[in-house]
DNA sequence: ATGGCCAATTTTATTGGA
């Protein structure tokens, strides 16, 4: 039965929600993972979602990150956060399972500059959750998708060049992400696109979606088993040249 | 030229994002 996952992140639920309940009616994903809700477990908009037949897990807090998976069939063992957060720690993934396929929701932290105290959190962050992933990947059907704020590859980017010490694009960051796919996981939009210049996110600043200066750092990440079956994977563009857009674009694969 | 924009809160500035 074919299964389709979409990310997004929305940069605040509160704001986009009209555009993202018209999005997800559209497009009816199987699975919505949300990032940077910026709000409560209860500021969030679940009404409206269960409305289109979305169950809802949520973990949200105040006015940063945050993060949100719905799903149109039941969810189990539901996990908020990563082993080693703090008491009041920032709220980054959560993870589910849907039809026997574990599915994480994550919101890697940007780091806003190379060598900064945010940017060894990105870096402790990202071997945080390769430990909790461990050997699953190679064990059971697994998706990671989500924010990632790092851009695998060159043609990722818009300038590589330019943006060689980018908080997004640094070696540090790339190695971390690469050490995450030896796990055993596969960047689904490769599977089925060669070309440079497919980003999933634009600064709002220097006019940079119509320059096209762009990153792919919004990835579905597949376990190999589950790889061999994803039948596509799209950068849906759309929502970004609307009125008042998250400065992300959703991105969907498809599994038969 | 190293900034510009956007969202939330601490709101007429500041912080963080990316």
């Amino acid at each position: 039965m074919p299964l389709s996952i979409a990310t997004w992140n929305v940069n605040s639920i509160r704001v986009r929600a009209e555009a993202v309940l018209a999005w997800t009616k559209e497009h009816q994903p199987d699975v919505l993972c949300l990032q940077e809700i910026k709000c409560l477990d209860e500021q969030f908009p679940r009404e409206d979602f269960e409305r289109l037949g979305y169950r809802v897990e949520t973990w949200g807090q105040r006015t940063y990150n945050g993060v949100a998976t719905l799903s149109l069939s039941p969810m189990e063992d539901v996990v908020r956060g990563l082993p080693g957060d703090e008491g009041e720690a920032q709220r980054r993934s959560i993870a589910v399972t849907v039809a026997g396929l574990r599915i994480w929701n994550v919101y890697v932290p940007n780091g806003q500059s190379v060598g900064s105290d945010k940017y060894a959190y990105k870096l402790e962050w990202l071997r945080r959750l390769r430990e909790v992933l461990g050997p699953s990947p190679r064990e059971r059907d697994v998706l990671v998708c989500g924010d990632f704020n790092v851009a695998p590859e060159p043609r990722d980017v818009y300038d590589a060049g330019k943006v060689a010490d980018d908080v997004l694009f640094h070696a540090d960051v790339r190695e971390a992400l690469s050490e995450l796919l030896a796990l055993g996981l596969v960047d689904t939009f490769r599977l089925h696109h060669d070309e440079a210049g497919a980003f999933s996110w634009w600064d709002y600043r220097l006019n940079a979606f119509k320059r096209r200066m762009g990153f792919r750092i919004d990835l579905v990440l597949a376990s190999e088993a589950l790889a061999k079956r994803c039948s596509g994977c799209a950068i849906d563009v759309e929502p970004r040249r609307r009125e008042q857009p998250s400065d992300h674009a959703p991105v969907t694969a498809t599994f038969g």
